[in-house]
DNA sequence: TTGTATGCGTTATCAC
DNA sequence: GTGATAACGCATACAA
């Protein structure tokens, strides 16, 4: 028994050699842009064609070739809107070039290697993450497939594994300072998950600016990486003390959960305590929240991410490229304390 | 001269084949769950693919069997949160059934039928968009493709076309009497743009509902499917006349924008206007907002178009479900104006 | 310009 | 349990 077809097999070119009566292989020229083919020829298999419903498949385009112009990507929850910003981004760029998006989402950072070895079978041509590597052992299994990888914001490069970075630690230095301009004496660092890199370099560099300053090390809250984790934590911090003055989230969405827990206990901000966050995530510029924060500038992270793969000098990794982050002052950080 | 082949070739069932001393068909084994194969044989072949990192490709699978197991999801835009949602459930379900997810962004509803023939290409095995199909004419070329479609909140059913739709007008009739209820004696409808069958019916059933209740036909505010568009509108109804006392939304990014519109103003939500959305996105939950909503239950349309889709009775189209929206009730309508 | 033949990498069938 | 072989749909080198 010959292998289960499924119940409307789609039409071949052979069949539409059939139909117009010609071979197949005028069927193939007929649909290729620089092929030899008579115009009454062409016009003759571009009617067969539209009569039986036929597109030519790129499958076996793909064994021939080996490259199968798909391009996979994969995240880590697009409840976050800065991660399904990088992959709307990212997905308009491909199709700008006539590549497709086979799109994985993944549970935990644990599991990209799983997701890639999926991918892998697909044969995509490249993969691009916002997950980080974690540590070296990982890298060297998806080095392995020799497939070249961009990572989002990771440490790490390896071979066919590259970077784009944003300079998290120069920004949450300028975070520090701009705090520090407008009066802060005594600032908190809203820490993301443990398992972020990028987001500890942001914390550190707000330590660096705040000791530049010659002010106290921050109080550091860990949260869950979401609304209601910034919520959360900020609503735990205001039961044993104080607020402080000035607040530095890893992220935007904390940082919106932090200033309606602020609100919620009747602070003003940014009149009791300025908040600045980091992404640039569309509800930051939202009139309710009017969030100073850090634009990664996600299309051009996509762009240099395809620049890195176009080349086939630099698609076998090893690479690192650093997109500044742009501040982005806002109201929340406005109110001037003296 | 043969067909140019990418730097760096995958490696072959036959290159392990090669080095493990066996035939082809042995790999071929040694990777299918069932098939009949000796363990020694087994381990021999594993070891010669681990030394060469060969992954299976499952591109010549494809050409076999016919199906890809890939569903391509067309998508206009993952700024609003919802379409976010619904492509992360989606991702998911389909990750569990072992599909991969071929994504096609699109900036029109107008250029789905371009989406769709380069998805055909790649012959998926069905696609699923959140995009209207517009005209009959635009879904008998749809048909001809003879690929199973799944449209979210689009009325039209074709062949090989079928329809996951929310209970748009029931849910407009239920805003109505919600606000009636709460005291609202003049509403506003903020509808979305003009080519939505879906926000249509919402506002026509919001329409109907007021009537039952003997109040005027609401204000219908035209505007952009955005947050802004939410905040223009209502700033510019708000320069021309005293607000409504109830305000219902075709989503729920234009109720954010409408709610810090009225806010601006020095009006109080709920305290001045009841407001109501409709998606219940995140941002819907956030104590900022606290808003009232419909939750479409992204994960539960999801289901259904799997459900569809699995079986080879429906997955030719033809078929319309029905998931009906929840009414969430939150403080954006919890005032009483009496 | 057009037709014929070959190969891409895998699975299924058949003979051993 | 194992190896040889056909077939999937298309693009290409070559022959006509």
């Amino acid at each position: 028994m010959p292998p289960a077809r499924p119940p409307h097999p789609p039409v071949s070119s052979i069949d539409v050699a059939r139909l117009a009566g010609v071979s197949q292989s005028a069927v193939s020229r007929a649909f290729s842009p620089g092929a030899s083919v008579s115009p009454k020829m062409r016009a003759k298999v571009l009617e067969a064609a539209a009569a039986l419903g036929y597109r030519p498949s790129v499958i076996p385009r793909i064994m021939l070739s080996g490259r199968s112009r798909m391009i996979g990507i994969v995240v880590g929850g697009l409840d976050n809107p800065f991660y399904a910003a990088v992959l709307d981004h990212f997905a308009t760029a491909l199709q700008t070039r006539g590549l497709q998006t086979l799109m994985m989402r993944v549970p935990h950072a644990l599991s990209l290697d799983g997701a890639l070895d999926q991918l892998a079978g697909y044969r995509v041509d490249a993969v691009v993450t916002a997950l980080a590597v974690g540590s070296r052992q990982a890298a060297s299994a998806l080095s392995a497939l020799r497939i070249p990888i961009v990572c989002f914001n990771s440490r790490l490069t390896a071979p066919w594994i590259s970077t784009i970075r944003s300079n998290n630690r120069a920004a949450g230095r300028l975070a520090a300072e701009l705090l520090a301009d407008r009066g802060v004496r005594r600032a908190a660092w809203l820490a993301g998950p443990a398992d972020s890199a990028a987001a500890r370099e942001r914390g550190r560099g707000f330590a660096d600016g705040l000791a530049a300053r010659g002010l106290l090390p921050p109080i550091v809250l860990a949260a869950d990486d979401s609304y209601d984790g910034g919520y959360a934590a900020m609503g735990a911090l205001m039961h044993r003390e104080p607020p402080p003055a000035g607040l530095f989230c890893s992220n935007d969405l904390m940082a919106c959960g932090a200033i309606d827990a602020l609100r919620a206990r009747g602070l003003s901000v940014p009149g009791d305590v300025l908040v600045a966050g980091y992404d640039n995530i569309p509800q930051a510029a939202w009139h309710g929240y009017d969030l100073t924060t850090f634009d990664q500038q996600a299309e051009q992270m996509a762009a240099a991410a395809l620049e890195l793969l176009d080349d086939p000098a630099t698609a076998t990794g090893g690479q690192s490229r650093t997109i500044p982050a742009r501040l982005i002052e806002r109201g929340s950080t406005s109110g001037l304390i003296t």
